[in-house]
DNA sequence: GTCTATAGTGCGATAGAC
DNA sequence: GTCTATCGCACTATAGAC
């Protein structure tokens, strides 16, 4: 599948915010859907924008009132502290990425094809979600430590994800690697560069898909037994 | 050259407080050149401790007098400005940085031997300055516009090295490298892993060591042309 | 050289009007 | 459902005592 393929059948940010805001019914004050879906979307694209440029702390809410054209009164209808905002941009984030991530991946079938799903799937999901990924890696050392413990084992999950996938193709002879651990986590370390460095890719002209490619190529030169080359 | 080797060549704190107050001593009001390294001392390692677990943001600087167990007045005895804290730190991180990096490369004298010493020597330093590399990534949005295109191009600069080290490599034929900045650009990537994802290396107990070797074994693997393996 | 005290600003959060 | 007004607090920075 290409960025573009991706780009078409993947959720919107409305339907997110739908589906959060019918799980969290309860603690949104606010009760009919379509204001309330309209005004968290400009919300959560308002926060994302503003903290990555100076990041959440420095973010005042009153930039965010400025931002959104909403007023104080009106931002605390959609959440009770400037604490629980960063907490449900967070793990609203991680649970679309996961669910996309193995939905995508249980599609392949050798172990070689979900390999080259998981790489370009994680690199999609962060080039759509470009703003979520920068936020969610810069502001996980400002969260609580409950939080804070959800981020770092979603961030092991998704490394497994790798580790997994290079160790089944180990069973199977259709790769041979030394270390899965290490080089599962160098994986996550080149598709992180996507999201953490994008000025810079941007500026090169570099798609997301020859992106996607390059590493795909890197890794199968190091993991493919010698006697398949 | 290992990292114990490194270690014990590296320049100490004192030595970079004492080169840093030596070359700002005009807009330093303290006198006594021991004092004054001392506190400088004690002040950055604060910085950088109560940075990394927070944010400079988010670090006040009654957090700073609590952890220096200097007064307010001291403290702006050394810097004028929280800003100019943050500034000082960067800059003189930076130029430690690239010094020890361009000599140890300068001793290499093959591509091969050159690219060796420009991932150990990095990995080496980002373990030595842990702090202050997590610190550099960390707070770098959060400088002057300024101050951010100091930083931007010193990430270009480094990034160029191992460019141009590849490059060499292909022209005198000891290297294949088809895309010599996307190569330059994952080493990098993948360098930059060891001193974000600190706390996982660590829980797994590998040595920079081992890292660097398998950096450097993934690397050769990608680019030793066919006719030499 | 270091301290304490305080000025001045802007923050997060809330109550009550509309 | 949204707004304005306001409270109490924590912040950076400085002035002047020691």
């Amino acid at each position: 599948m290409s960025f573009r393929d991706f780009t078409n059948q993947m959720v919107s940010m409305e339907e997110i915010c739908r589906d959060l805001y019918r799980r969290h019914r309860k603690s949104i004050k606010i009760k009919k859907e379509e204001v309330v879906i309209k005004n968290l979307v400009t919300i959560f694209n308002a926060t994302l924008e503003l903290s990555n440029q100076k990041g959440f702390h420095a973010m005042s809410l009153r930039d965010l009132c400025r931002e959104t054209e909403l007023s104080m009164g009106a931002l605390y209808s959609y959440f009770t502290s400037k604490e629980e905002l960063v907490d449900i941009i967070q793990n609203q984030g991680r649970q679309v990425v996961m669910k996309v991530l193995l939905e995508q991946i249980n599609r392949g079938s050798t172990p070689r094809e979900k390999l080259h799903i998981a790489i370009s799937t994680h690199l999609y999901l962060s080039e759509v979600m470009k703003q979520w990924f920068y936020f969610s890696f810069m502001e996980t050392k400002n969260l609580s430590k409950d939080e804070q413990r959800k981020s770092i084992e979603s961030e092991l999950f998704t490394e497994k994800m790798f580790i997994d996938i290079l160790e089944d193709g180990n069973r199977e002879n259709c790769f041979e690697v030394q270390n899965s651990v290490l080089t599962g986590s160098l994986i996550k370390a080149m598709l992180q560069d996507w999201y953490l460095k994008r000025w810079k890719y941007s500026k090169r002209n570099i798609t997301v898909d020859e992106y996607a490619e390059f590493i795909i190529r890197l890794i199968e030169t190091f993991i493919t037994p010698s006697s398949n080359k």
